[in-house]
DNA sequence: CCTGGCACTCTACCGGTCAGAGTGCCAGTG
DNA sequence: CACTGGCACTCTGACCGGTAGAGTGCCAGG
């Protein structure tokens, strides 16, 4: 371990992490005497005062003006979780208690929402999860039932075993043999087929030949765009916003709104966790890395949930930069292994 | 028009109206001099000190402080309310753009949505709206399809063309004639039925007989079971509550961290938005009159929605006590009527 | 009945002072 | 050479007193 001028010696690094765990607890910028105390090495102050410079020096912590303590800057942060930061694994209780909750659950819009839930009562932060959904929805049965003279109802049910509904409205009563000899040749042709290509196929066998079952074929083609679009924009889950609110870093009412906007418009959000769904594992943006003026001083853990293999969503937690994140990331690695588990047994 | 001491004169309801205007839109203490100039009557600042005396004996109005202005109390604007105030009705252009915007929605959740975001984005407050539900929803149909060896797809029709999907798993093969034969059996018994009936019937059989259609009885009435629960508890759709947090007299963090905190909670939320259902037309809340503390200093203005001379369900706005009422109030009835006619042509 | 005038009061704002916390630098020490 | 104590400096936040502004209540006069 040599100590070139530009790398960061041992002491300093303690002395980082030192300064981010006091900063993390109570918000203020840390000053060197607490730190003296604080960090377990036995130095004065005036030395502590000295390694700070460096460390502000390498861009790693700051001072709101002369004669503040030191807070950490982004750059900080980012050193602390790359290189010296231990997670503590969680307790088995715990984890228990998340896997009993989940395992109430029934819909996987219910797990959806409590996972939400759990996160943000665990963390005291905002807890975020989207909702699964299946990279190549399957074609597995489509069915038709005559409800009155001129409308039939139409049942789509996709590989994962979802199902969608439509009522159409029909021009003449279809008799309920021709309405079982449409689904019969839907089914006979698609079963098993990736839902976008029955899409596609339909659409040209509807350019090209001009049966009288168009009515049916038009309304499965419709049913499985409707599917796609479905699954196309996602959506997520939100819980416990509030507890944002108690971080006076955050309590500026400007920021607090332009925040809360872009959870309900959801679209940036929707955006930012797209790009945690294809890096595996925990992806953690902290303040400005996100890109997004409205995280500016927000941080987001995230984790990418799957079954089979198969990235279904995302979870994690949102939160003021200063948060406990060797706390946070096992709690968020937890719950989407969880989540996954539950979702398997439920799907 | 005799003034008795207790009666109000009508000089000083002029004054009333004037000073809730005038406080509506700065939210500052309005002072006598100010009211001299706004209100149409040509009286000194002194005079109008002497009625705002007697109004403030009254309790329609109280200074936060000796030499502050005077602000209306709950009491005044419940009076200003209920009798001095005449409602603009919305010009023609206005109505018509909400109606153009509600035909674009093809779902009763889209519809609901959207007026949500209406209401929230023309009186620049926070909109609410109830998801409809019907009193009574009645059997219309069921059907069975049989997916694998060992599952089996119930479909389940209400009387407005809802339709509920559940997938059971069963404990040996089921052929398609035995579906269709419990399928036959429950649509010709209970096709128009309520569905409350449907359940309590089915219950009945259940414990009676011994069919082998058994399993499909039980999903039936689970199904049943379902749809009523998912009636039971209502929900609502909420926009623009980060409108709120524009009003300083709401900027509190507390307060507002309350607010929100209802608002995700929802069951108080609900439990005042039932009262409003069963009283017919505009119905309006102010400040404490809630019973909810953490609405102490909001008001709410409600108006049923129906389809049919049915009563689907409430929508409204909610925003600080000083909102400009003869402006919300035409807006949510006319929203509401609105709805209704969207939800009539869409079911 | 209305009005102008007057004394009174409360708030918000400004500038000054002071204690506290923390820094940077320097000289001294093991 | 690394660490330390001491010292001067600076910035913040709280406190204080004075003042301007807004508004009230009351009273006497038209």
């Amino acid at each position: 371990m040599s100590e070139s001028t530009t790398e960061i010696s041992e002491r300093a690094q303690q002395m980082l992490r030192a300064l981010i765990e006091c900063y993390v607890v109570d918000g203020q910028p840390v000053g060197s005497r607490t730190l003296a105390r604080e960090a377990g090495l036995r130095l004065s102050p005036a030395t502590i005062r000295n390694v700070m410079s460096d460390l502000e020096e390498l861009g790693f912590v700051s001072s709101p003006h002369t004669s503040a303590g030191r807070v950490p800057t982004v750059q900080g942060y980012r050193f602390f979780v790359d290189t010296l930061l231990s997670v503590k694994p969680l307790d088995q209780q715990e984890v228990e208690r998340i896997r009993g909750e989940l395992e109430h659950e029934h819909s996987p819009k219910d797990l959806v929402e409590s996972a939400s839930g759990m996160l943000s009562g665990i963390t005291h932060l905002a807890g975020i999860v989207t909702l699964p959904r299946h990279e190549h929805p399957l074609f597995k049965r489509v069915e038709f039932l005559p409800l009155s003279d001129d409308r039939v109802l139409a049942v789509l049910v996709t590989g994962n075993d979802e199902v969608q509904n439509r009522i159409l409205h029909t021009e003449r009563r279809i008799s309920a043999a021709e309405l079982q000899q449409a689904s019969n040749y839907l089914n006979q042709l698609f079963t098993g087929k990736d839902l976008d290509e029955v899409r596609t196929v339909l659409l040209r066998e509807l350019h090209e030949t001009r049966t009288n079952m168009n009515e049916m074929m038009v309304t499965a083609m419709r049913m499985a765009d409707q599917v796609l679009e479905n699954n196309a924009d996602e959506d997520f889950v939100l819980a416990g916003q509030t507890n944002l609110m108690e971080f006076h870093e955050l309590c500026d009412m400007d920021k607090l709104r332009n925040l809360f906007d872009a959870f309900s418009a959801k679209r940036d959000i929707l955006h930012l966790l797209d790009q945690c769904v294809h890096g595996e594992g925990i992806q953690i943006f902290i303040g400005e890395e996100s890109g997004y003026q409205m995280l500016d001083e927000c941080s987001m853990v995230t984790a990418p949930y799957s079954v089979d293999g198969q990235v279904l969503g995302v979870l994690g937690v949102i939160g003021p930069t200063r948060m406990a994140y060797e706390q946070v990331i096992p709690i968020v690695d937890v719950t989407a292994r969880l989540l996954g588990a539950a979702l398997n047994t439920k799907d």
